[in-house]
DNA sequence: GTCTATAATCCGATAGAC
DNA sequence: GTCTATCGGATTATAGAC
């Protein structure tokens, strides 16, 4: 503890294998290059994961854990649905980076079929629960008013996550991530301006 | 010509590599694979393109010409905004089939880094003709207001194209073309309804 | 145009020394 | 915990017979 920015192996081999995910999905990386990248023998990942599929099922795991903290904090600390789905958008814009990234569960839906299947599970679990929070982000503005012309909140959350996900792909096929900001405007500015809030950036 | 049913060797390899690249992404399939579809031996496919990469901007070329024809067909036979939006939701729907496949420029846009320069150079110029096809159909549709409630047509039409692209993600992620319709639906209800045409379906 | 055979490379995974 | 070395399999691609 001596130094806050140590990390343990396991954990660099991990954030080098999601950020390789990420950029290039399951069966664009290798292993190779992640222990190239964390300066350490490819053997050497072996103690820490019995396989890729280990390894992978583990960064799933962090992810979801990571977001679903996200969602329980959003929901505790923003008493309007407009608030919270402007988090909501601001945090899926920062997995993108210089538009060079997306998120890890679109990253892995796309190699869907070279997955296992618990894999799978969990990024159809991960899916719902998103599904779930945006819904019930949609029923609160319904009643609170802080989001605009509100349909269905089951169909609003679907179009929300679809939005999302597809605004992430084009930025990074573009690498530019404006044009994230691009697919997502017309519904930002559905949300209604809270006092201290700036709705426009 | 005695058998309108026979194809070329050549198209039946494009028509199993393109089913295997919408299925499983770039990275996802072997020319093994596609040549047991075929019925042919893996070398046989070299006879016919040198390379994977010379498959796969065959590929892209065959799409894109397929699509560019189906968007000047629809935009000189639908003269409302709503019919052409409605033309267009539903042909990227019939991509995604049972839900198994994805559109093959979503598909090939995931292993973008796994791509030589020029296939890159043709997904992205796809994606701007369809940008700009939907732009000045949002333009027209707030001309002729078949479509409601619409916002600055560039921003509808990135909007558009993430949602769709997102949509079929989705459909795929869970083989359930059914979540297409359900990120879709609010979209496809802004369309007014016009004299021979349902579009609650 | 299609075949068999094989080269060349890459990758996931294991064995065993230190 | 990390290393070197290597196995076994898959994959792209080529050579040459038919």
């Amino acid at each position: 503890m001596a130094d806050v920015t140590t990390i343990t192996t396991k954990t660099a081999i991990m954030n080098a294998a999601e950020d390789a995910v990420r950029k290039r999905g399951y069966n664009g990386f290798s292993l190779d290059e992640v222990a190239g990248e964390v300066g350490i023998q490819k053997s050497s990942i072996y103690y820490h994961f019995s396989s890729k599929s280990d390894l992978i099922t583990a960064l799933v795991r962090r992810f979801s854990d990571q977001i679903f903290s996200f969602l329980d904090d959003a929901a505790a600390t923003e008493n309007r649905a407009g608030d919270r789905l402007m988090k909501y958008l601001l945090e899926t814009r920062s997995l993108i980076e210089e538009g060079e990234s997306i998120c890890l569960s679109v990253a892995l839906n796309i190699d869907q079929q070279s997955l296992q299947a618990k894999i799978v599970d969990d990024l159809l679990l991960f899916h719902q629960v998103n599904i779930d929070w945006l819904s019930q982000t949609f029923e609160l503005g319904r009643q609170d008013g802080s989001i605009r012309n509100i349909g269905d909140p089951v169909e609003e959350a679907n179009a929300c996550l679809a939005l999302v996900d597809g605004a992430q792909l084009m930025a990074r096929a573009h690498q530019n991530a404006e044009l994230y900001d691009q697919a997502t405007g017309l519904l930002r500015s559905r949300i209604v301006a809270s006092a201290g809030k700036d709705v426009t950036n």
